[in-house]
Order: structure tokens, then sequence, then C-alpha cells
DNA sequence: TCTGGGGTCCTAGGACCC
DNA sequence: TCTGGGGTCCTAGGACCC
């Protein structure tokens, strides 16, 4: 058996935390740059919010409803996130951190009888600990864990559902709302006739793996009940890393484009280290805006594969900046850029290059000069020390009107307590 | 006027090898 | 006119997830 506990709303959840006045209120939380809404709580679900909407098209609606809205604060969330898998993972070992507000926990090793109440009491647990609500599925698959997730949050509205007495819910289910089918594979299927995931379960699964993939097969298998998917103890390192942002407005100028890039690069730097990897290979990529279809549109991207690995940002901008310069293309309004590392490495099994000297002088150099610069920027805050080719007061970076107090990761923010007098 | 960001995996087809 | 069989690796594109 499996179990899929999975935060209720959680960005709204997390605002809410330290704004108990909004208890009951509708709360909206935008993506970067104040864009769409990315998640809402039960109030605004009733007004009709959808998911991804654009912020602009609800505002009005947002005014006269008086919804609160808050642009994204990961920091927050991230905390947060590691409080309620910390619980989790101390009540329970065999667990799958699966994303910011999901874990998957493998409970075929305890007795049957006890895991609904074993959920039941994790679920009191973690809003206790950490006054975030959970909704909590079990099913004999991840896939029919997450079902039963979807029927206990969005069906009964209870926090914890077995499915296994109850699969007659799959005819009621949506083929699409299955963890596994998109929107193509939506589309395909109920062109077919397999409408709900239990007409999934009535198809022949080398047929699925023919006509579709072996993902579509292994979701129809776990639908039956036959697990496919084991816990993945993931501890390994990202093999892509990417950082990107639209514009707050269209830029046209090399240079605030080159200001973006290295700021990306910096970004994509940090994550770099943070895991200990060494990137071969700089990709840039920049575009107009889509959406305005009266403006030309243009999009590339370039990449430069080093010889050997680095994890330097020096290096890093350097080549990006290159990168932009074959790809920048005057007389475009541009809405977004980024810098993409590809090709990761351990850091440990570094290869040098057959043809060139060794130049172990010249990478202790650099390993000290990171070392520095990583000590610095962790004591005094992230971007105390960086490349000047960043710029200052940037105009074009991303604006968040509606940012939160980094109530639980910083001295100056935290929330104050007022006795009233 | 205003439309997010960051990942993974699978597959088909092409290039190459003997 | 007729031209094998059995592999691997890489890449781009497409699907999915949160």
């Amino acid at each position: 058996m499996f179990a899929l506990v999975d935060c209720n709303n959680f960005y709204a959840s997390c605002e809410r935390l330290f704004r108990p006045d909004l208890r009951g209120q509708p709360i909206v939380v935008l993506s970067s740059g104040d864009g769409c809404v990315i998640a809402r709580s039960n109030e605004a679900k009733a007004l009709g919010i959808v998911m991804g909407e654009p912020y602009f098209k609800i505002k009005p609606l947002c005014h006269t409803q008086k919804v609160h809205i808050f642009s994204s604060n990961f920091t927050l969330y991230r905390d947060l996130s590691q409080r309620v898998m910390s619980i989790i993972e101390q009540a329970w070992a065999h667990t799958e951190i699966y994303s910011i507000d999901e874990a998957f926990l493998d409970l075929s090793t305890m007795e049957p009888i006890l895991q609904e109440v074993f959920c039941q009491d994790l679920q009191k647990n973690i809003l206790k600990c950490t006054g975030i609500p959970v909704s909590i599925g079990l099913g004999r698959s991840k896939t029919l864990a997450k079902i039963s997730n979807f029927v206990a949050k969005r069906e009964l509205k209870i926090p914890v559902f077995n499915i296994d007495n109850h699969l007659d819910w799959l005819k009621r289910i949506d083929v699409g709302e299955v963890w596994g089918i998109g929107r193509q594979w939506r589309k395909k299927l109920t062109c077919q006739g397999i409408c709900t995931a239990y007409d999934l379960t009535q198809v022949d699964v080398h047929q699925l793996r023919r006509q579709f993939n072996v993902a579509v097969m292994w979701t129809a298998l776990e639908l039956k009940g036959i697990s496919c998917l084991q816990l993945s103890d993931d501890t390994a390192p990202r093999k892509t890393i990417l950082s990107s942002r639209s514009f707050s407005t269209m830029q046209t100028e090399f240079e605030s484009l080159a200001q973006a890039v290295s700021m990306h690069s910096h970004i994509a730097y940090e994550k770099l280290r943070e895991q200990g990897s060494l990137t071969h290979c700089v990709c840039v990529f920049l575009r107009t805006n889509r959406f305005r279809e009266d403006l030309p549109q243009y999009e590339q991207s370039g990449s430069i594969r080093l010889i050997m690995p680095t994890d330097d940002v020096r290096l890093i901008t350097q080549h990006a900046k290159a990168c932009l310069r074959a790809i920048y293309k005057p007389g475009y309004s541009y809405k977004k850029a980024g810098v993409w590392l590809t090709e990761l490495s351990d850091k440990s099994g570094y290869q040098f290059d057959l043809f060139q000297a060794r130049c172990e002088e010249k990478l202790k150099t650099s390993a000290n000069f990171l070392k520095v610069l990583d000590k610095i920027n962790h004591r005094f805050g992230k971007h105390t020390l960086h490349l000047a080719a960043l710029g200052f007061n940037n105009t074009w970076d991303a604006q968040f009107q509606f940012k939160s107090p980094a109530y639980t990761t910083r001295w100056t923010e935290l929330p104050s307590v007022c006795n009233g007098t």
C-alpha cells in the first residue's frame, strides 16, 4: 500500500499561516512577476478563479470580491515544506518527497488494519505542528494513492481516504485527472472512447504500449492495482539547471539582456555549487512576447560546450554572454531570457583535457575564489557579492508587488505579535 | 498594458560500429 | 537488376509532472 500526503492549496495555506485574519477569506498566489494564478484558497476557487489564469484578467473580480493577492514567496514555501516533510519522515522512514507539497509513503510493511489510523494521526500531527492542512490518499499503487487523494480532497472533502475497497470511484474520475495522463493523452484517449480512469483499466495494456508509450501502460497497470512505480530514493543531483524569468517590461538593448543573462548565470551558478556539480555546457535562450501577435517574433537559443567542466561563475557568465552575443538580433522586443546548464557532472570526477597542460594551480585559485564568494554571500545574504556584469538598479527584472515577508528565514522579517496595548 | 518557472523521461530516427 | 544483420549512441521533440 502507498499513501500520498498532499498539502491543501499549499502556497495559499502558507500565506494564511501568518495572516490569521485571512481565515475564510479568498486568497490567490501569483507566479513570478505577478503573472498568473498558481494557487488558490478554497474561497477563491469557489469564486471561479481558475488555475493559470493571467492576473490582469481577474483583477476586477479580485477587487470586487476582496480577494487577497500574494506574489510568490518561494523562500517561505520551501521552508514550510521542509517542516512538513520532516514530520512525515519522522513518522515513517520509507518516504519519497515527490514535490514541494507532496510525499509518497510505502506502507507495505505496516499491518493493513493500522494504515488508515496511522494516516489520520499523521494528518492531525502535521496540522498541529505546522498549521498546514493536508489530505492523505491510500491505494495499492502510487497512481491509486494519487486518485484516492483526489477523491478525499475534491469529492468527499475528508482528510484521509482509502480507495482500496471503493474502486467504483474510478468510473467517476475523468481520465485526464489520472496522474500521468496529460492534455494530449487525454485527447487521444477520449477520441477512442476511453473517458474515465475505469475505462483505462479495461484496455489491453500492450495496445497502450504500442499506441502511446510505456508510461501510459504502467499507468493502466497501476490503476488495476499492479504497482509498477516504486518509491524513488532520489537524493541524486539534478541533471540540468535552469534559471529564467520574464522581464517586467520588454527589452530591446543588448546591454540589459546581457545583465539579465549575467543574473541568470549567477543564480544557476549558485544552484550548481549547492549540489556540488560542474557544468559541461552553457546554453542561453531568449524570446519575444508570444502573446503580442502584432509584434515581430523571434526565439533563439545558443550553447557553448566547454572542453573542461566548470563551476566558476566568471566562466559561466563569460560563456553565457558569448552565447547571447551570437543569438541576439537588434530590432526585437524581448520578453524573456534564461541560462540553462546541462551535461552536469560530479566535482569528484574531474576530467582534464588530454591535449592541454594540467592547470591545477589555476583551478586551485578559482576554487579559493569561489569559496570566499560563497562564504560571503552565505553570511551576508544571497547577492551581497556578485559580478559587476549583473549591473545595478535593474529596471528590467520582474516585480513582486504583493510579496509577503520572509517570516521564517530572515531575522528582520519575523512576524511580530501585538498584545493590543 | 498586463499571460510563470523548473524539472524528468521516453521515443523515433539518424549516424555510426563490426 | 540484384545490396545483411545486429548492435550502440546521440539528439530533437514531445509528453508528462509540480
